[in-house]
DNA sequence: TCTGGGGTCCTAGGACCC
DNA sequence: TCTGGGGTCCTAGGACCC
């Protein structure tokens, strides 16, 4: 048995939490430059504000019911999202963060007890606890849980829980899913499916095992087997290592100079090595692009996309901006308004072990003579980083200043940081 | 004017090996 | 006329998730 616990409306409650005023009011947080859409509390979709709609889109329907607006303020959401898990950790023996706002939690053996009584009771513990609304599903497998989960928010009369325990209520509850709500049934399997007769999730879960695993393939099988109570994707009790990392950004406004694409590049870069460093993981393969806007006009348009194999597997932010400014400077265009770039790192390995020459025959051991350097370097960069902000000790290369994003409604860093609420409270 | 960011898994096809 | 069987690795592209 698993449970599904999901965060009401994510980050608009994390807003709330620190604003109560917001409470009963529609309220919608915008994604990095003040985009679309990403997160909408239930008086903001009753007016029909859509998930990813743009908000420049919907100016006039924000005006005119008075819509509080919030920038994405990711430090927040994730420092309330550690609490919200911190607390399930409490409640369960064994969880997996699945996202953000999202935690499975392992129920077997939960069958002695009432499963009522304990959703009820980690709903009032995390909501007490955090000041974050759940709701919970629990079924046999995770995508009935997940199921489960989306029927305990869209009916107001369960109180945040749905138990769809036995055989019997999962399929009935099946019914009344269409297939696109099913978890792993994206916009083209829908589709597809519907174009098939094939409009509910119980019509699914009772379609001919062959045709799905042809059509819908071997993840397409796996959500059918899981439907009818076969349960294939367990638990993920340890995270794996992340086999890409990337940091990537939208552009508040075009940016056509080298010397700035060069900065953001160095900034990006910096913050995938940072990354590396966190999960105890060295890369060896370094991916720069930059896109001009899908929106511009056709000869306005170029994507660049190219890949630098180290020598050597690294996490130092050095090694990597060397990397990826050679790549920049492969990949720069004069003449064009360039509206996103990004890093990725990928070819990761642990940190801990020796450092294989990722290219060259020989010289795969000792490592380069500098490396026992860099490492110490950057750990003093990290410890200094840690104590006084993100930014404090960098590269003289990443600089932010030639192409910031927009961020108009950005609510303080309540939790993370000390100067926004001493002047919340001055 | 203004349209997000960060991931995973799977398949197909082309290259190679014996 | 007739042309094997069993693999690996890599990349691109497409699907999905939040």
């Amino acid at each position: 048995m698993f449970a599904l616990v999901d965060c009401n409306n994510f980050y608009v409650s994390c807003e709330r939490v620190f604003n109560p005023g917001l409470l009963n009011k529609p309220v919608v947080v915008l994604s990095n430059n003040d985009g679309c859409f990403i997160a909408r509390s239930e008086e903001a979709k009753a007016i029909g504000l859509a998930m990813g709609d743009p908000a420049h889109k919907n100016r006039e329907l924000l005006r005119k019911h008075n819509v509080a607006v919030y920038s994405a303020n990711f430090p927040l959401y994730g420092d309330m999202s550690a609490r919200v898990m911190k607390t399930l950790e409490t409640l369960a023996p064994d969880l997996e963060i699945y996202s953000i706002d999202e935690c499975f939690l392992d129920l077997s053996g939960f069958g002695k007890f009432n499963l009522a009584d304990y959703a009820a009771a980690t709903r009032k513990t995390v909501q007490r606890n955090t000041g974050i609304p759940v709701s919970i599903g629990i079924g046999a497998t995770k995508t009935i849980a997940k199921a489960a989960n989306r029927m305990a928010k869209k009916n107001l009369s369960l109180g945040g829980v749905c138990i769809l325990a036995t055989k019997e209520t999962a399929r009935d509850a099946l019914d009344v899913i269409a297939v696109e709500h099913i978890w792993g049934i994206g916009s083209q399997y829908a589709a597809l499916l519907h174009k098939h007769h094939i409009h509910t999730a119980r019509e699914f879960a009772d379609a001919p095992a062959n045709w799905v695993q042809k059509h819908l393939h071997i993840t397409g099988a796996r959500v059918q087997q899981e439907l009818n109570g076969h349960s294939c994707l367990p638990l993920e009790l340890v995270q794996p290592r992340k086999q890409s990392i990337c940091t990537s950004r939208s552009f508040g406004s075009l940016v056509s100079s080298h010397e700035d694409l060069g900065y953001a590049i160095a900034h990006f870069t910096s913050k995938c090595a940072f990354k590396l460093r966190k999960e105890n993981s060295r890369a060896s393969l370094l991916t720069v692009f930059l896109y001009t806007s899908p929106f511009a006009e056709k000869e306005k348009r170029y994507r660049g996309t190219r890949t630098f194999a180290l020598p050597f597997p690294s996490n130092s932010t050095i090694e990597l901006q060397k990397a990826a400014q050679l790549l920049l400077d492969s990949l720069y265009r004069s003449g064009y308004g360039y509206k996103k770039a990004g890093v990725l790192v990928s070819g990761i390995t642990d940190a801990k072990g020796p450092a294989v020459a990722t290219l060259s025959l020989f010289d795969s051991d000792p490592l380069p003579q500098n490396e026992k350097q860099a490492m110490k370097l950057m750990e003093t960069l990290d410890a200094v980083n840690s104590r006084f902000g993100q930014g404090t000790l960098r590269t003289a290369s990443d600089n932010i200043s030639g192409w910031k994003q927009r961020q108009e409604k950005l609510s303080p860093h309540y939790t993370t940081r000390w100067s926004d609420i001493i002047e919340i409270h001055a």
